[in-house]
DNA sequence: CGGCTCCTTGACTTTCCTCAACATCAGTGG
DNA sequence: CCACTGATGTTGAGGAAAGTCAAGGAGCCG
């Protein structure tokens, strides 16, 4: 399997070989984490980078009435904040959902990378841009879109991201998110996303049965929820000189 | 008046005083602008960083539908994001909400500065983290508070940032924001949150007149909003060395 | 065949929205 | 000085979207 990182790297910067084998490196030494297991916790005092080579991960915060919100997903090929090292602690935790693979770069090391390629400096500054949009695009569904809006939005954000990775095959991509973690991410009940989602698929916009995603009606996903990729940057601005 | 900026720098990383005096001048040419004039609009090609020497902008999008959800305030002292100018086109606007003082430094000038002086560079990314975590914090509140909650918790958000750039004034702090405002911010209707407000004021958690908000009972709003402004950092980690 | 986890359904309740007035205040020009 | 205007804040009544509670079904695994 290539490495998903660099592949999706690649897509942001044109990477030298000698770039492209500094990252390989650099996450050569991945550990297999099992399903649910929390990479770090809200308090925890941040460590290395985390990379996602394999597998889905998801940030979250449980409040103290015992719900959860998440902020995030993290599918395969994607990191964690650069800087996040300098804080003193977690605001949030991350946790796997699926078996995953899962590297660490320890700052210094990840600093010197940066220093020395920028193709690398400027690739993972733009992941970050990209992942501080989607924050602001889940802001804009949780604060202005109706539930079926919402459902149909996240649908399609994950769906262009995996595009991005190339994990489709044959229109459809593995969504190993159960009914819970969509609600979770999408500020509903899980009795309320199961109804959203029975519409959508009766409506003839999506396929989405044991863990298998197939957008049968993009446009009419994107008309109901009015998702404008843009956030996710698909076009991005050259590098100068 | 104090360049805001600077100060706020100053409290996530020690600032010799070259370095203090690189951001001075480098903020020096900031211009006056009007209440509701857009900086930069959706579409839009980034262009330099936007530092807020003074008064209040918001990050805001509109809907298709005309509904609009802002998903950030900026206030005095506040930046822009420093990477942005990689990015092919703005996914969001940012507006002014009163009379303003804007700066503008141009990305080769903020790069020189920050390659100059470690100490700016390891501030402005502190000042990064925290933004991205307000905007996580933000999508908690939206997808898992009540209305009265998320009211709460954004009047202390705003409170506790008020308090580190230093614009309280005998426990008051002016909030220059109009009830629809922060009814896009919140993803309410204008009424709902006039009535929130008025729930508010009766309990006597928070006095909110003529644009000057004091919290009269913060232990009440904490206990009722669950409020931990640990996303804002106030405690910090030491820079290595 | 239990014992999981995940999904589905129905009935009822609550929160928040919608619509439609009206009130208040500051600024403007006659 | 006052009438007018526009922005902002307030109130009430009715309705719709989503939550809650409770039960059961489907699939997987030891």
């Amino acid at each position: 399997m290539a490495n998903r990182f660099v592949e999706k790297l690649r897509g942001f910067a044109d990477l030298s070989a000698k770039e492209a084998d500094a990252l390989e490196r650099a996450t050569a030494d991945a550990q297999p984490i099992d399903p649910r297991k929390d990479l770090i916790r809200e308090g925890d005092q941040p460590g290395p980078v985390f990379v996602m080579l394999d597998g889905w991960a998801f940030r979250y915060k449980v409040l103290p009435n015992g719900s959860r919100q998440i902020m995030a997903f993290l599918m395969p090929g994607d990191a964690c904040d650069l800087h996040i090292s300098m804080l003193a602690e977690m605001d949030h935790s991350i946790q796997t959902v699926t078996q995953a693979l899962v590297a660490t770069i320890e700052r210094p090391v990840m600093d010197a990378i940066m220093a020395a390629y920028p193709g690398v400096a400027r690739a993972m500054y733009i992941a970050q841009l990209i992942d501080e949009g989607t924050l602001r695009a889940w802001i804009v569904s949780l604060g202005r879109r109706s539930s079926l809006e919402r459902a149909a939005h996240l649908l399609l954000e994950l769906y262009s991201r995996a595009v991005r990775v190339g994990i489709i095959n044959e229109g459809a991509m593995e969504l190993p998110l159960p009914q819970v973690m969509l609600a979770d991410a999408l500020g509903m009940t899980p009795v309320h996303i199961n109804r959203v989602l029975q519409d959508l698929r009766r409506s003839g916009a999506i396929g989405l049965q044991r863990g298998l995603l197939r957008i049968t009606d993009p446009d009419a996903l994107i008309r109901l929820s009015g998702f404008d990729g843009n956030y996710l940057q698909r076009r991005l601005r050259p590098a100068p000189r």
